[in-house]
RNA sequence: UCUCCCUUAGCUCAGUUGGUUAGAGCAUCUGACUGUUAAUCAGAGGGUCCUAGGUUCGAGUCCUAGAGGGAGAGCCA
């Protein structure tokens, strides 16, 4: 007989046929009822033994987390949470699962905190909440593909070990094979890297952008999905050091194409989960709701996840500019009143608070503000009119941040050239870069979504260590 | 890296001005019950009070240092 996933089952729900079904005993109820999931959905199903006619042994080893296999005839179920149930014939224990072991992990029938299940990375997917961030991440993921293909986008594998240094994206983890003991020594007395493995120094990536601009300008439109590496000593709630980055690289796009093209996209992410992830995200928009009611009022979320899902997609994202930021916040009241740490002035960078302010107190929406300072970004934006900004975006979410960070490329070559003096990059670290500037330049535009932090949104957890599966921090890699 | 907070049973936490034998709920085990939905009822077992010093007649409680965790900041996605 062939095994059946729960979900198909639960949808057929075809009463009188004989199932099959495998999966992990979640909870064994009243000696008779055994609630059993198997990954392929949030929605366990209740198998119903006549105990008093059955293997007394075998019951004995239905524990939870314990793996079962169980046969029986689906049919209508007398309780009242659930729909069917299966009465069961025959029951087999694949793998058996020891309760005093089992205490001890956080596969028990109980509320765990987040923090004691991210101890344990390796068995947290066998709960109600890692279970559905983890079909929604994957759900994810697959949208972000199927958006981009559908609009005739080509997914580029950048390098992952890159020998170039001068993204200036933040520190980075250097790859090596030599004896980190005694590392062979130049005549200068340094690591002498002429005798490593790619005989110079090279690193984990930090970005695929510049080498996505190569492949756009000759594909077209190209779009990154990998990991990315930051050797950051950043101990936050919305930083990992390892994580995935989505970098799409469109030719001929300038600046509002590139927003247009992020809302659309950002917007279509929220859409599919909404579409196909029903039960996953009901059970976290209200396992969200409980928690929250157990906070005071003003920290409380005004909308809940599936709420705030719906926002993002009917609503046009707030556009205003650095220069037009700055007014607002220095006519705001927390400014008048001196309610930030931080000064607001033009040239300055904004800071978290004054973020938040935009977002989540002033406009209640996702912000994407434009035209920054040129000082304080990154070399290869584009330079506009007034030679003062560049065509720069970043785009905010409430809870998140900074979700995505992009720009118009700066095309024209003695004015990318100017901005390599300008911040102090040796020209020959990057001239394949600015080759492309001689030969056909033309405008071109793309961004950055950090992934984890997309999960995040559409998940409402609140701490990046919990929608990836195993989370790489300072001073942590376990697993 | 900085600031603040936390660390007591497998988990979540209580523990009074420093004072006898450190508690509760859940989980686990045993028994009862049996259409349960985080089942219920009765009972049992379970402790390096994070670690190392110190103050004190006496420290879970006070002080110092360290470790681990959380929230926020910086950096950023």
């Amino acid at each position: 007989m062939k095994r059946e996933k729960i979900a198909d089952i639960l949808r057929a729900s075809e009463i009188g046929k004989t199932v099959l079904v495998k999966g992990w005993v979640r909870a064994f109820r009243s000696n008779r009822f055994i609630q059993v999931n198997d990954g392929s959905t949030i929605k366990n199903i209740q198998a119903v033994v006549d105990f008093e006619n059955f293997d007394e042994a075998i019951l004995k080893r239905v524990t939870t987390a314990s793996a079962v296999a169980i046969t029986g005839e689906l049919v209508e179920s007398m309780g009242a949470g659930q729909a069917v149930e299966i009465k069961v014939t025959a029951i087999e224990i694949l793998g058996d699962a020891n309760p005093d072991e089992v205490q001890k992990t956080v596969m028990q029938p109980k509320k765990h905190s987040l923090e004691f299940l991210r101890e344990q990375a390796h068995l947290r997917f066998r709960t109600n909440t890692f279970g559905a961030v983890f079909r929604i991440r994957h759900a994810v993921s697959f949208a972000i593909h199927k958006y981009f293909n559908d609009k005739g986008f080509n997914y580029l594998h950048t390098p992952i070990i890159t020998g170039s240094d001068a993204e200036g994206a933040g520190e980075m983890f250097r790859v090596s094979t030599l004896d980190a003991q005694n590392p062979p020594l130049n005549d200068e007395g340094k690591v002498d890297f002429s005798q490593d493995f790619f005989s110079k120094p090279v690193n984990l990536t930090v970005s695929g952008q510049l080498e996505a601009e190569l492949a756009a300008l000759a594909l077209g439109q190209v779009y990154t999905f990998g990991p990315t590496f930051r050797a950051e000593n950043s101990n936050t709630s919305r930083h990992l050091a390892e994580f995935w980055m989505i970098e799409p690289e469109v030719a001929f796009n300038d600046l509002k194409d590139n927003m247009d093209l992020t809302e659309d996209f950002l917007k279509y992410i929220c859409q599919y989960i909404l579409d196909n992830c029903a039960d996953d995200l009901q059970f976290l928009n209200d396992r969200e709701e409980k928690e929250q009611q157990s906070k005071p009022k003003l920290e409380r979320n005004e909308l809940t996840l599936i709420e705030r899902l719906k926002f993002v997609t009917e609503n046009d994202f707030i556009r205003l500019t650095y220069t037009e930021a700055i007014d607002v916040l220095r006519n705001s009241k927390p400014f008048k009143k001196k309610k930030f740490k931080y000064d607001v002035a033009w040239g300055v960078d904004l800071h978290s608070e004054h973020e938040r302010y935009l977002v989540e107190k002033k406009y209640k929406c996702p912000v994407i503000l434009t035209d920054y300072p040129a000082e304080i970004k990154a070399f290869y934006m584009r330079q506009n009119d007034d030679g003062k900004t560049v065509a720069a975006m970043d785009v905010l979410f409430p809870g998140i941040g900074e979700i995505v960070g992009g720009s118009q490329r700066e095309e024209r070559l003695d004015i990318l050239k100017k901005k390599f003096a300008d911040f102090d990059i040796p020209e020959e670290d990057l001239d394949w870069y600015i080759d492309t500037r001689k030969f056909g330049t033309v405008p071109h535009a793309g961004f950055g979504l950090g992934f984890e932090r997309m999960v995040m949104f559409v998940t409402g957890m609140t701490n990046i260590r919990d929608v990836i599966p195993f989370p790489r921090t300072p001073g942590n890699a376990s697993f």
